[in-house]
DNA sequence: CCTTGACCTTCCCATGATGGCAACCCCATC
DNA sequence: GATGGGGTTGCCATCATGGGAAGGTCAAGG
């Protein structure tokens, strides 16, 4: 059996420590997010400091909304010494951006579905402003 | 083969009159969100008048967002002649709640990115708080 | 009458990110 | 040495949608 010090973390230490579920964590590595962890003698997945900082780097980003695409260049640009802020505040910006369109398109729905519900009087009559404005197509601004 | 008037369309008419596509009517159809097409003797499916209406509200209720098992209810309450309006009501505010709650969770994202994309030069030196932000776990309220 | 092209049918696969379960293996502790 | 907890892989499911293959059908035109 391979010796594990305190340093040396199992999936499921490393879990805890980072965030990220341990079904997350060979998922990622899976895909290629991650490097494939270190193995025991015994196959069980390692993870020293570093790697447990990597996770928590992915936990944040993805807790920050981004994809886990964008997080992969986020990632390398991380690890890449030689990077431009320039690149990394575009991808930001770009994210920011999407964002901002999704929250949009929910703020419309939301509008459109407030302005509905003002008109139903919601009480137990059949008469309904809602399934009307739904039905007919008015409503939507 | 059947005969088939101006009013008897075919899934790809109804999808073109609906705004659904005809991926997404037969989708419905094997979930049960929508009644099973009739068919011609050869086995296309065929939407009448009314079918289109139901593959519009729908379309509209996907369009506000809503889940395709709030449209089911949905559905129910449009035909239930006898609905109280209070319960679709429920079911709206309840939506709108739930794009609130999504709409600030995106809208802390990007506070929290902005924060930091504010205090990024974006030159092409690899310093950068986004990164340094990300990695550290600061600049997250 | 037969070809052609557009459209229909079903069935399977893929997405993104995550959880659940099953079967099996390993390690530490009583 | 048994036992329990946690590791391993692999498959399935979610939600709503699109893509594509293989084959049937229809309408129009030569």
């Amino acid at each position: 059996m391979a010796i594990r010090t305190a340093e040396i973390l199992t999936i499921g230490e490393a879990a805890a420590a980072s965030g990220v579920s341990a079904k997350m964590i060979r998922y990622y590595e899976s895909v290629g997010l991650v490097r494939p962890a270190t193995r025991t003698e015994s196959n069980y997945r390692t993870y020293d400091g570093k790697a447990v900082e990597t996770l928590r780097f992915v936990a944040r980003a993805r807790h920050l909304g981004f994809s886990m695409e964008e997080i992969g260049r986020l990632l390398a640009l991380w690890q890449d010494r030689g990077r431009a802020s320039a690149d990394v505040k575009a991808l930001a910006m770009s994210h920011i951006a999407e964002l901002e369109a999704r929250i949009a398109a929910m703020a419309s729905m939301k509008a459109t579905l407030e302005h509905l519900v003002d008109r139903c009087h919601g009480d137990d009559r059949p008469d309904c402003p809602i399934i009307d404005g739904i039905a007919a197509g008015n409503g939507c601004h």
